[in-house]
DNA sequence: AACGATACCGCAAACGTTTGCGGTAATTAT
DNA sequence: ATAATTACCGCAAACGTTTGCGGTATCGTT
């Protein structure tokens, strides 16, 4: 509804100009006098005179928007990465469009088209782990909207991506178990068609090989979430009396299924060392504090952001897609 | 930068006609034939057109676009409350522009006049910290603007609110602490010029009274996150011998409380009973599992957007602003 | 005095969409 | 045959902003 905001033709007739001397004016344009420039200056503070950004981003064809999905907004990884790219699109006078798919492929679907019909100026998506048809990605990209993949990248699509070196990672911590003297390590894996699961996996394997330790599929078990700690108790309970480590693929896994353990008589890390991928608050909380790989959200957001709009303020520089690959740190605490 | 995207005018251009009979076409207006309307319609499919939002919003004064500010988007509980608009406002087609305060003044101030200038329709807000001063709000309401004050209110402003019970949950807390023996209890506290530090402190101080209990000042304390909780830990260690009990304003800080009472040899909750307030995750991460309030963020933000929402579309239903409390429940776990 | 240059402002089109209302041809009623 | 009505489409203005370019008055040079 109309609010009686004041508009640029609205100071031109109220000054006796017109609506071109006014936005000149504004922009302390050389072809306005400094009177004529004085006095517009001085009525458009005075009645709070603020730009219309979809008249602007309608002339300009620049929103000063940015679009956003990301899986789920509560997941505290994801809230760090949506901090990071806040904080600096918020100083480079950038507002965020952010939707959440839920790992649904179709809702990734419509929020992308949604932020398109909104002319959002980039985008930045961490992928649904639903999504196994890129098209509206494609689409997104042959408009020559700049796009930056966060942490769950899709590989068919050449773009910019800033993701954790889940394999380096996934080693450090499968090795330290090792050198724990832990040789029985259970991984608790993501879905392999997302490049997180698979390169944690591939760190956890490579780590074994490197140590002479025979990979056993029995002791691979796809299961990313609490629910699914629970889902498969059974399995994880019974091949417990036969492990002495385990590596889960984020932290939120690795506390339910050390809890679980801990619920059934077994002591960790005496028993059954457990670590984790993350290092979110909560592997302060667990007790015992959980060792785990750290994973900068917050840097990660920031620097997602910042090639974005690197890309969106030099839209002529020919520039090579990148990848930037964030370091993983081990944590070591008491659960492993 | 343009995107080489099909517009109106180009489909009228294209099929011979007038951008006004393709606009009327693509809305099945009864005064354009259905042969054109077919033809049109068809083409627009083939040619992937979309309406420019930018466009539509500047025309018909209405973006589908709901502006949020909250404090920290990592604050879990933030972060459910988004979820939970975000989950309806996706149902109803709107968009979100999401801004964190950071629990400063002037973000807070700078980000909303940035969600005005963008043209959303409603406004979602969770006060900053460090908010003393509310013009920027009052400006907002009187363009009309409908804003739902959610959590962390300004009872300057007249408007819808969605809140929680905070007296009702730090009543029943307490009134648990004190039941179940405790009589000598510590109030962790959040700022008092905040509505739910002083409605928690409130909550506590009756729930003494009810018991006949005196109420005594060296028993509140300032001190609603962990790092207060490090900042304060002589003052807490040097009350703990004197206590049986502590509530703090939210999980957070309780478990930090008891994580610093554990450190210094105090057993929870056989020595100091702990509660918290929130009903995060790390509630039954904590050992002793925290016992604590309830505090609904996915269905508080799902409630604010949806009446924000009853306004946008019913914008001449002359209806007095509402505040809905969301009741608070108890979670009786292990700590207290 | 006449001509050229410059200062200062406004016209009009454009971005993309919607819609009130008018024009014209075809159809129907008298 | 003529008048009235209707179907179907387009013109033009509007939302709010920007900007290329032209008009006019004033000033400076010859």
């Amino acid at each position: 509804m109309k609010h009686n905001i004041t508009s640029i033709n609205d100071i031109a007739r109220a000054l006796g100009v017109s609506a071109s001397t006014v936005s000149r004016a504004l922009k302390d344009h050389p072809d306005i006098s400094r009177e004529t420039r004085a006095r517009v200056q001085a009525f458009a503070r005075s009645v709070n005179y603020r730009p219309n950004a979809l008249a602007l981003g309608l002339k300009q064809q620049r929103s000063f928007t940015l679009g956003i999905i990301l899986p789920e907004i509560v997941h505290h990884f994801f809230s760090t990465i949506i901090s990071g790219i806040e904080d600096l699109a918020y100083s480079k006078g950038y507002r965020l469009m952010i939707c959440q798919s839920n790992e649904e492929f179709e809702r990734e679907r419509i929020n992308l088209q949604a932020l398109l019909d909104h002319r959002v100026d980039g985008l930045l998506i961490s992928m649904s782990k639903n999504t196994f048809e890129f098209d509206h990605f494609k689409h997104a990209v042959e408009h020559g909207l700049p796009l930056v993949f966060l942490d769950r990248v899709c590989k068919d699509i050449e773009t910019d991506r800033v993701v954790t070196d889940d394999f380096q990672g996934a080693h450090l911590v499968t090795t330290h178990l090792i050198r724990t003297g832990r040789q029985r390590i259970l991984h608790l894996a993501a879905p392999q068609h997302l490049a997180i699961g698979r390169k944690r996996l591939q760190g956890y394997s490579e780590a074994l090989a490197d140590h002479n330790i025979g990979l056993s599929d029995e002791l691979i078990l796809q299961c990313d979430t609490p629910t699914q700690v629970l889902a498969n108790r059974e399995k994880i309970l019974s091949l417990a009396p036969t492990i002495d480590g385990i590596f889960a693929v984020n932290d939120f896994t690795a506390i339910a299924v050390m809890q679980l353990l801990q619920e059934n008589g077994f002591v960790v890390p005496a028993d059954i060392a457990v670590a984790g991928f993350g290092d979110d608050p909560i592997a302060l909380i667990a007790r015992p504090k959980l060792t785990t790989v750290e994973q900068k959200g917050y840097d990660m957001g920031k620097e997602a952001v910042r090639m974005l709009i690197e890309r969106l303020e030099n839209p002529d520089k020919e520039k090579g897609f990148e990848t930037k690959t964030f370091s993983a740190t081990l944590k070591l605490r008491e659960s492993a």
